[in-house]
DNA sequence: TGACGTGATGTTAGCGCTATCATTATGTTA
DNA sequence: TAACATAATGATAGCGCTAACATCACGTCA
């Protein structure tokens, strides 16, 4: 009958007559080739370099109700932290069939159900999402999904399913020990955004500083404006200014602390002297900055990488033994709270 | 016959039979509702609201040859520059139907000509491309693809089919004519990467510094590693080792620039005193710096939104009126490589 | 009044692949 | 050697949607 157009691209039909086999042989020999034997194997990868054969996704995907979509919900585009990971998503899933479909949920849980249903409409391979605070439906969905999920960026109890990051708590507690160790008394917090995991990064701050006897409110300044470099300087100088005590901040992630320093120097306060500034993530500017500042290492591209590995191990059959991996983090020590020649030379 | 499991997700047909129409109606409802009468309509949309109906987007690009995807291509994912642009082409496009297929070429021409085949293949419906230096294959498959291509970040004089984006050696040259204009003698170049748009750049550079008759050779400082702020540090010491006349930096990027930046504190060289300072972009933490750092303003968002609306109006039928779309950029001076104190005071 | 345009809806046949059996050839066991 | 497992290949029928044509109910105009 009535032919359609057809973009004239070969198909599959077109590598089987050219190899004088089925098409069904075809389909079997690139998706399984240990399936087809050695010889036919063999016609076939001769006709689909010969015809410059690519398979069509869309209809390979609607005939097995499953794409080579992997999925992956972002809460930030801009912030350098997911990018590094998402970089090390794309570097390791480079050489396999799977595509990469980025999602940009902004921070928001319903934004991010939102996408998840859109994303599940394409019955995606797997699914990797930020964080471990999915509404209950997005939950839902996802454990419904009928395929691998990794949750990334933290460690919680109890995974939809996979698991990498680390504990943002103890990231924030071990910051805020690190400042009490080197004798700042008065020590500040500078939160942006509030998200989930900066409000865990709080949470392990305050503990700390509790625990030390030494936590006070009041020294807690925190907007649910997103951060910048221009408003880590703004939230300092406000803090400062009312509370004239203050002798160091810990920074709920670089972009503040970086801001802080330019504040401190604009307001003639020195560092680590008269300020001590800690960080989170400890982006590569942190060490070359002047002073350099300390910063909680994170490892944001281990944990990119890990979630891919997590998934293909899924995917062929051999599950990783541990459905959570924590990747922890590292204290990096540096000049913006170095105050060990003072506690050298004497009590403070 | 034997029928396959379906995932019971619920299907066109199953919206056309409760709304007591035929599939074909529903689908048209769908895609183009002013082909549908009010009244089969209402009921359409009545039903796709009680079945919570998701169409299928596989199936939708199987039939038709056409897929919802914009491919999107950008040489890197963790340069903030380009991360801004995404952002604006995933703000546009939320409202739409339309998904981004992501890529990151690395800055790699062969691996953006490689991802281009691959997005080719998913028959997208528009592709937005990063630069202007593809590949003649490249290039040809573009051309070939029978959808909307938008080059970005960049314009130049034979577009594909659509530009949006500012002179990149106009942007070099206006920073080097500033950095003249201030009184600086001996100016400097600092470029990481080199690729294509930061060599316009230094064309630009250079071309203001030999117009001024300055322009020396000896004081440009490449290297083909990736951009950092430590990476600007090094560099600035290096050529201020070799050359103790240098009083002036263009640091190709911002990065650079405030690598510079701290480098020159770290040598107890003042700024802008002894040394001025320029980037390119002018990202956020520019005007947050101490001192704040000058930058060539880009408009990275921008960008990514004409290029998206771009893309509708074709799509619409009512193409845009220029097919070539020129941003600018503008000079945002700081404390970096502001002298008017000194020229205010006599000739240098 | 009848040939004909117009708009709304339906029928049918694919799009290019793969799931599910069916078939055939080959080896294996009692 | 009969009965049966195993491996390699094929035939067929969809997956869920839409392009292309068909039909039908109106109105229009000479």
């Amino acid at each position: 009958m009535r032919k359609r157009k057809g973009a004239g691209r070969p198909t599959i039909a077109d590598v089987a007559a050219q190899a004088g086999v089925s098409s069904i042989t075809v389909s079997r020999a690139l998706r399984d080739p240990q399936k087809v034997s050695e010889r036919l194997r063999a016609k076939i990868d001769k006709a689909v370099r010969a015809l410059n054969y690519i398979p069509d996704t869309h209809a390979s995907a609607l005939a097995s109700s499953r794409s080579n979509v992997v999925a992956v919900l972002v809460p930030s585009l801009t912030n350098n932290v997911f990018s590094d990971t998402l970089r090390a998503i794309y570097d390791a899933l480079d050489a396999s069939p799977l595509q990469v479909q980025l999602g940009n949920s902004r921070y928001s849980a319903t934004e991010q159900e939102r996408l998840i249903g859109i994303f599940l409409s394409q019955r995606p391979t797997a699914v990797i999402v930020s964080g471990i605070d999915q509404t209950p439906a997005a939950r839902k969905m996802l454990e419904e999904a009928n395929c691998p999920v990794v949750q990334i960026m933290e460690t919680g109890p109890d995974p939809i399913d996979m698991m990498v990051g680390f504990s943002h708590y103890q990231g924030g507690r071990a910051a805020a020990q690190h400042l009490i160790d080197q004798g700042y008394r008065h020590i500040g917090f500078l939160g942006a955004r509030m998200d989930p995991r900066t409000t865990r990064r709080l949470a392990g701050f305050r503990r700390a500083l509790e625990d030390a006897g030494m936590f006070d409110p009041d020294l807690v300044k925190t907007t649910t404006t997103s951060s910048s470099v221009t408003l880590g300087g703004v939230l300092l100088r406000e803090l400062a200014r009312h509370r004239p005590d203050l002798d160091a901040v810990f920074c709920n992630n670089d972009d503040l602390a970086l801001g802080a320093l330019f504040g401190a120097q604009k307001a003639g306060i020195s560092v680590p002297d008269q300020l001590g500034i800690a960080g989170f993530n400890d982006l590569e500017m942190m060490q070359a900055a002047c002073p350099s500042l300390t910063s909680i290492r994170t490892d944001r591209y281990g944990i990119g990488r890990h979630a891919v590995n997590m998934i293909q191990a899924v995917l062929e059959g051999t599950p990783p033994p541990e459905k959570i991996i924590d990747l922890g983090f590292d204290l990096q020590m540096r000049q913006s709270s170095d105050r060990r020649h003072i506690l050298a030379s004497g009590p403070a």
